[in-house]
DNA sequence: AGCTCACCCTGGACGC
DNA sequence: TGCGTCCAGGGTGAGC
């Protein structure tokens, strides 16, 4: 389940590709392409200038204002690979670099999804801001909670309030941060507030530290396992005891989605 | 406007 | 062994 960290380690791994030339596009299944500005085979004899990453979202830049997005969805991967490697089931799109490497985007669920665009920053319009910036503050989430009813839990995964956080590491956060996850956003403290947006800092930034967390699908950009899983103190812990008071971790859904906490140490 | 929920999709786990 | 059913969830959109 790729969220912020995962994407931004898969950015990190795919940096040394940078400057490569494109030789071919191969578009194995066209249905993951929800958007074209331009032709996939445009794509070809551009140069890789840079990757970047908002919210979830994987921003490849290349030359002439060709942009390809790449949305992961929950069992994307996006890698680089050498072209004499054999192609796996459920490769999707395919971006063959000079020098025998290529970049693949693999998806057996196919949730995820690929955006060839000129202007990305349009597809991104609706995001909120990315929690490493001064803009993700105890003032902005006072003002976006503001008289919500909603479960603090349901709000951290709205991408429009802030951008990359996904199911795994609302939960770890909310512990981090010692909040229920079912309680009204509306009802939290300026002091809960503070301490939310510092956690949420604190806990991506051990996720991105480890490079990410693997628990089936998720692999990086040089198709390599994440280490966060060994460190999840609530996520897929249920019955499990907490590591702070050594009470069973509880498992509710919020949203349709499970959530995972302590009794004890999260009020 | 805010909130909840169904839907898309596949592979793996589980029960019979 | 094999079949059927359920579950995981990011994002979107319908409906209340």
């Amino acid at each position: 389940m790729p969220e912020l960290p995962e994407v931004e380690t898969i950015k990190r791994s795919l940096e040394p590709v940078c400057g490569r030339r494109v030789v071919e596009v191969i578009e194995v299944n066209p249905v993951v392409v929800k958007r074209r500005d331009f032709s996939a085979s445009s794509l070809v004899g551009c140069v890789l200038k840079q990757v970047a990453r908002r919210g979830k979202y994987l921003v490849l830049e290349f030359d002439e204002d060709h942009f390809m997005v790449v949305h992961l969805g929950m069992s994307g991967r996006f890698y680089r690979m050498a072209s004499s490697e054999e192609r796996a089931k459920h490769t999707h799109f395919i971006v063959k670099l000079k020098a025998g490497e290529e970049l693949r985007y693999w998806d057996p669920r196919r949730f995820g999804g690929v955006w060839l665009v000129s202007k990305p920053a349009e597809l991104f319009t609706a995001l909120g801001p990315e929690p490493f910036t001064d803009d993700f503050c105890q003032e902005y989430l006072q003002e976006r909670f503001h008289g919500r009813k909603a479960a603090i839990k349901s709000l951290l995964l709205d991408q429009s309030v802030v951008a990359g956080i996904g199911n795994i590491y609302a939960d770890e956060i909310l512990f981090a941060a010692g909040i229920h996850p079912a309680r009204p956003a509306g009802s939290l403290s300026a002091e809960e507030l503070e301490r939310l947006c510092k956690v949420t800092g604190e806990v991506l930034g051990r996720g991105i530290d480890c490079r990410g967390t693997t628990f089936r699908d998720y692999r990086d950009g040089n198709n390599e396992r994440g280490g966060f899983q060994d460190f999840l103190t609530v996520y897929s812990r249920e019955g499990e005891p907490c590591t702070v008071c050594g009470q069973q971790i509880c498992r509710i859904k919020l949203g349709g989605r499970s959530s995972h906490y302590c009794p004890c140490c999260q009020k």
